[in-house]
DNA sequence: CTTACCTCCTGCCCGC
DNA sequence: TGCGGGCAGGAGGTAA
């Protein structure tokens, strides 16, 4: 599941690879892979286009162009593929956009849950109705931790529940909620209320340098990149508690418990990380 | 307003 | 071997 670090990788790694070019056609072999406007509308208007800039907002992919612009969402597998026109298409490849190079970008989607989104052009994005119930980055210096502080210190939720809230703050997925959660030493289903203004700065931190951690990780994806493996942003990133259910905890040997938080599989260690 | 549950999808794992 | 059932999981939608 591409999270904030694994977006930022796979954008950076198109505008690497892809450069500025011309989408020449587009087809779609998926029709719910496009949210909006219609199948017909969304490539009758990317057909001509030119990819002008590259910028990600949360886990959304966005691709100017020029006075419209193209908003990705990878869910659950989402990934791209740069390939030869002449290479056959897995059985997975959803949509397909023709470059004037001879080359096809193609988004391939096991579960096809993805979603792609076209709009005309607007000065702030944060406009677009899909940003419509989206906060801010995790990295927008706006973010402050006085404010999450005001906003959330009365909510009955969880703080597991607070990281996956995209309304809230943008970009962290189930993954790196458990490690920000480990990071803080706190149990995942410690109730937001619970937590002072000092807190909120040390969330903020503490989700930053994870996530931060993550992408210069997977900066080496962006120069080994090979086609033939697709763009999807993963990397080898060692993590503390995620999906290491039965493994000892790396600080005190504690085995690591697996139990469900907010709908989610949540992996915690039950020494290093207390409710308040 | 807030929370709970359902939906979209497929691969994979389990039991028989 | 193969088949059916159950499950995971972002985010939007709907019901309560």
């Amino acid at each position: 599941m591409p999270e904030l670090p694994e977006v930022e990788t796979v954008i950076r790694t198109l505008e690497h690879q892809l450069h500025y070019p011309i989408i020449m056609d587009c087809k779609v072999l998926w029709n719910n892979i496009v949210a909006t406007p219609n199948v017909d509308e969304f490539i009758a208007q990317i057909k001509g286009r030119q990819i002008t800039g590259y910028r990600r907002h949360g886990k959304y992919l966005l691709f100017d162009l020029g006075d419209m612009e193209w908003v990705c969402h990878l869910r659950m597998e989402g990934k791209f593929y740069i390939q030869p026109a002449q290479e056959p298409c897995d059985k997975h490849t959803h949509v397909i956009f023709t470059l004037q190079d001879g080359r096809e970008l193609r988004y391939h989607d096991t579960r096809k849950f993805g979603k792609m989104y076209l709009y005309r052009k607007q000065e702030d994005y944060r406009q677009y109705p899909c940003f419509l119930h989206i906060g801010m980055d995790a990295f927008d210096e706006q973010l402050q931790a006085d404010d999450l502080y005001k906003r959330l210190h009365s909510k009955q939720t969880t703080l597991k529940a607070v990281l996956l809230d995209q309304s809230i703050l943008a970009g962290i997925g189930n993954i790196y909620a458990d490690e920000i959660c480990f990071a803080l030493g706190l149990h995942p289903e410690t109730k937001i209320s619970k937590l002072r203004k000092k807190d909120f700065e040390q969330l903020l931190y503490e989700t930053r340098r994870i996530l931060q951690g993550a992408i210069q990780s997977g900066g080496t994806t962006i120069r080994s990149y090979t086609s033939s493996l697709g763009v999807d942003g993963r990397f080898q990133l060692k993590l503390k508690v995620h999906a290491l259910k039965g493994e000892p905890c790396s600080v005190c040997h504690t085995e690591i418990k697996k139990i469900t938080v907010a709908t989610r599989g949540t992996y915690y260690c039950p020494t290093c990380q207390k409710k308040r």
